[in-house]
DNA sequence: TACAGTACTTTTTATAGCAAGGTACTAAAT
DNA sequence: ATTTAGTACCTTGCTATAAAAAGTACTGTA
């Protein structure tokens, strides 16, 4: 039973939708903030994961960033959203809301069932 | 703007939860059925992505199955959940709530954090 | 016997996250 | 002046997974 292996199947579908959300909600930060927000949150995300993807995001034209400098280190990419950003990040709250609702759907147990269920004729084998 | 690329990332880490939720709460079914609730949820899946998911379950042991004949075609392939099964659907669920709940945090303005940490002096020295 | 409908299967391809290793800058210690 | 520690960003190769598409097989009907 290897849980963790699903969880992390679940975990990277909204990884974009959680990353552009801590962006959003700081107006403006950087790679490492932005871990550690993930970690606080109990979303492990790890470097290699992150630096990709903030760079697609900029170069599909969701994100832009400027180079701040650092009094403790080298200097810092802090990115905030654009324009077409943020309309791409109230899109993913709706999509998140609808799954949401489409898991509750399928995990509750009272689900319209069709009436045309079969004569189970039992016929076993393996 | 692809929407639709996030919308289906999203989608894959939850699918495993939702089958296996939906073989848990009808006892038993067979793929179409599955199928079917499934497009019901407006969770769009195709026969093959869920054939060979259906497959990858039972041989970790999370589901059995019997062939039962239909009247209106050729037989059918029943699932049901071990007992194995159960347990992890039921691990399923929490981490599900779990996920909610991250993604919760990482969306709402307000970042509270976790209670259990007592004096939370903002001290983000860097 | 051919065809339509249902159900299950397999192969190939694309994508995304992760692990691990690398570069570069700053400040403090030696 | 050189080394070390800490921070920050970047890249390459691997693996797992869903999707697309084509295929197999069984049943009943025309």
């Amino acid at each position: 039973m290897n849980i963790e292996n699903t969880q992390a199947q679940m975990r990277k579908g909204i990884l974009e939708f959680c990353i552009l959300s801590i962006i959003g909600n700081d107006e403006e930060c950087y790679a490492s903030e932005i871990l550690d927000r993930m970690k606080r949150a109990k979303l492990i995300v790890v470097e290699g994961t992150l630096y990709p993807l903030l760079t697609r995001l900029k170069n599909d034209g969701y994100l832009s960033y400027q180079w701040i400098e650092s009094k403790s280190g080298p200097p810092r990419k802090y990115y905030k959203l654009t324009g077409l950003g943020e309309k791409f990040l109230e899109e993913l709250r709706k999509t998140w809301d609808e799954l949401v609702r489409a898991v509750d759907l399928t995990t509750l147990k009272i689900q319209s069932t069709p009436s045309s269920k079969t004569s189970q004729i039992e016929s076993n084998n393996e």
